[in-house]
DNA sequence: TTGAAAGCGCTAACAT
DNA sequence: ATGTTAGCGCTTTCAA
């Protein structure tokens, strides 16, 4: 293997001189332009593949502001949650098959790590940006979606302005995982609320408390716990819920982290799962299998949502007049033995 | 129409205009240069606030295309394994003091998606990139090292080729998990390794190995299974380990992802940890402690891995002239109480 | 069918 | 201290 071949720095110029022809000719041929003499074609392209060039996208960006760079941002939360691995999975693999680059963001729920990744990526030149905002009045992503900027918001929307988002029917997952806690027999069922600033997590509280007024079983505020979405929370609220006077039989946890969070304490305590309390989760992972009991979860297509918001964002990039959009996906309650 | 004009993005031009100087002049502004009248200076600023403006970062990646853009690229072979982003976790926080902006690129084992992306890296002219190449003799990442990009590979090394590297102590860090095993009594320890071309999983191989020896005991092949690095390789492979005439008494594994398949297996069959078999994995997660029972781990510093590799590269993109060097990070045994 | 040239926004060498 | 200008690699009129 020579220098030459694996140094790979050509452009346009040294390609157009080898070719003896201009470099808008070897343009027209690397962008497929019809006007090109096929004979000048072949040269070209052979040319192309000898030099092993390859067009350089900065370029191309900076001077095609408002075409396509086919480039997206994603603007992530929480790397460290699967749920939103498992989104980015689903979008890496739209963005692969239609042949769009990918710029990840993950602000760890840092509202200043959040702003520089923005202006970032605005400065980047993204063709469109798939967030999940911190929440619903994040005024940050909101400016972005005026700019004109193609967005597609996924697990919660934004207010005030128009546009494409993707959801789940958080409320009635909510209430089918607590309805069935209460077909099970369980009186007592607590839940632990994600940030409450977050739609999803208040729709699914409102999902939990349909369940218990539909089953007949009173609301008790003291069996509501409200947290981040950090593994922590979960396991100080589910610590304060277990010391409570008359404790719950039955846990329903808003997100993931909590829901190992909570796991950890229940574990801690040495309290056996379902005798002593029964645990739902909202959020599935593909490892709640592995979990001792497996974890009876309300499950998120994840990888779906990913797939739809990477769908709609390029559907807007290609079509920016049409109408925005909301898809809301289903829930499907995974039941296994923790409850 | 209105509206994007209304949220134009300036540039220095504009500027320049409105302060009545020339682009170079505002140029030096924002690069803090000192030869400019503290005067202009604030004139400047101020109107660079008004504007709100901020350099492109496409233009200056494109004029600079040697000197720094603060753009990063990570290349990460699964991001749903808990260790890779816990990796980027301290890459990220590296950057983001130092001002890099992260292109992360997830090419999910997929060998052509690992060749896409390393184009793109090239193409948008990244200041340096940290790796986990596919294996040690990954052409693709050793040539792309030839050309001079400053490149930190983490969690395995790359031949024939001069390069910054990261790496934990795997052999010793193995070896301490299955001495830990054989002094705890158990006699039949099984291993069931990541895919084997991967000097990761050959280096454990051989601290098991060791142990085993030291602590007198005999290796049987038929108690050492080779996977790839996928969840699905753990449930089967220790399905198989099971169904043994004489049977394992406990279990190494060695990765999160093998662990977490092998504890499905072992729940599926209703078998108790660490009655039934002793599991002990390389790899902690944040929530090990969350599964029942909490299991006993090696734990690699995920997060300082991704911290010193993002310092290397940083260092060595401000001085390429230093010297390669290689980092050996410790292991740490978490003992709970699956074994 | 092809080429010449402008210009995207920026930096730096050179000039004033 | 400040301005002028070339050029990074590319696309796209406009001309030929």
């Amino acid at each position: 293997m020579t220098i030459e071949n694996v140094y790979k720095i050509s452009n346009l110029k040294k390609v157009a001189e080898k070719a003896g022809v201009s470099i808008a000719t070897v343009s027209r041929v690397v962008n497929n332009s019809p006007n090109v003499n096929p004979e000048t074609r072949i040269k070209i392209e052979k040319i192309i593949k000898d030099l092993k060039y390859s067009p350089n996208r900065v370029a191309k960006r900076l001077r095609n502001r408002n075409a396509s760079g086919n480039l997206l941002g994603v603007l992530i939360p929480d790397i460290q949650n699967p749920f939103y691995v498992e989104v980015l999975r689903g979008i890496e693999d739209i963005a692969y098959k239609k042949k769009y680059a990918l710029i990840v963001c993950n602000f760890s729920q840092d509202e200043n790590k959040e702003k520089m990744y923005l202006d970032i990526l605005q400065s980047e030149s993204v063709d469109g940006l798939i967030a999940a905002p911190t929440h619903e009045h994040d005024q940050k992503v909101i400016n972005l979606v005026k700019t004109g900027l193609p967005i597609v918001c996924v697990d919660r929307g934004l207010v005030d302005v128009d546009v494409d988002v993707v959801l789940v029917e958080n409320r009635k997952g909510a209430y089918s995982a607590v309805d069935y806690l209460a077909k099970k027999g369980y009186r007592r069922i607590a839940y632990i609320s994600g940030i409450p600033k977050l739609p999803s997590s208040r729709d699914r509280e409102l999902g939990y408390r349909d369940a218990l007024e539909a089953n007949k079983l009173p609301v008790c505020s003291e069996l509501i716990r409200y947290g981040d979405s950090r593994h922590e929370s979960g396991v100080k609220l589910c610590a304060e819920l277990l010391e409570l006077p008359d404790p719950p039989d039955a846990l329903f946890t808003g997100n993931n982290l909590i829901t190992l969070g909570a796991l950890e304490t229940i574990h801690k305590k040495g309290l056996k799962i379902p005798g002593d309390i029964a645990v739902l989760g909202f959020d599935d992972m593909y490892w709640s299998i592995s979990l001792n009991p497996p974890l009876t979860a309300v499950r998120q297509p994840a990888y779906e949502i990913g797939k739809c918001a990477a769908e709609q964002l390029i559907s807007r990039i290609t079509n920016p007049d049409r109408p925005t959009s909301s898809m809301v996906l289903k829930t499907e309650l995974m039941i296994r033995n923790s409850c």
